[in-house]
DNA sequence: TCTATATTTCCGGAAATATAGAATTAAAGT
DNA sequence: ACTTTAATTCTATATTTCCGGAAATATAGA
């Protein structure tokens, strides 16, 4: 990932609301959301919450389809993914003081069966 | 670690030039670098390398300590550890989707040894 | 004390961001 | 065609952030 994608991706979730919205939508797995439920749950008004849900889909972390007159939105899970590689290899340099660590969020960090 | 902490950091590092001193203290290692080589090493003028220095300070992510009239800054790891270990846990809500790809940067992922 | 070096603090203007109200587009149902 | 619901876009305003110049503070050395 290239530093100005991760920026991007960074100063997105680097807000109440549109962190918020984005735990929502992991959660809410890959079949997403519409708008209007994301705005019920994190109350926000339509207007406000679609230009968060925009930023946060300039920075390839949620996508978005038309169903009926609703548009889904959901997380992108491999751009987190990118993101989270990048802040521990690049940004991190690999240093074991910071991730090894991270470790202990077993099953979390390593999936199931996975060798390491 | 707290959402509003983590938004702090995220904040703090979603700055290109900030993300570039961060990295820089990473890579020097516990012993840090005085703010007079880092901003030679990032090419910025003093005073706005002292007020990204503050801001990262502010988020936690590196420390300073006086050195003769030198000031030596070093990126706190345990911090940033905490930084991503909220991104994975709390953020990715533990999804493998998202997180066991991570497992590829295998060595710092998950130490040697450990239980995945 | 005087001077030089290192860094920070203060301040102002320009640019970016956040939020809300009003109007607009899109789809579905009648 | 008309109405309702869902979401976006447009526009304005308030707020924050960014960065540079000038001045202030702290330390070391002569």
């Amino acid at each position: 990932m290239e530093p100005r994608a991760a920026i991007d991706a960074l100063s997105a979730i680097a807000h109440t609301g549109r962190l918020a919205i984005f735990r929502l939508l992991v959660q809410a797995g890959p079949d997403g959301l519409a708008a209007g439920d994301v705005a019920r749950a994190v109350g926000s008004l339509a207007n406000t919450l679609s230009a968060n849900l925009n930023v946060l889909a300039g920075a390839g972390l949620v996508r978005s389809r038309r169903d009926g007159r609703s548009i889904i939105y959901r997380a992108d899970y491999d751009r987190m993914s990118e993101l989270l590689a990048f802040l521990m290899e690049d940004c991190c340099a690999g240093k074991p003081e910071i991730c090894g660590p991270l470790a202990t969020v077993a099953g979390t960090a390593c999936m199931p069966g996975a060798r390491c």
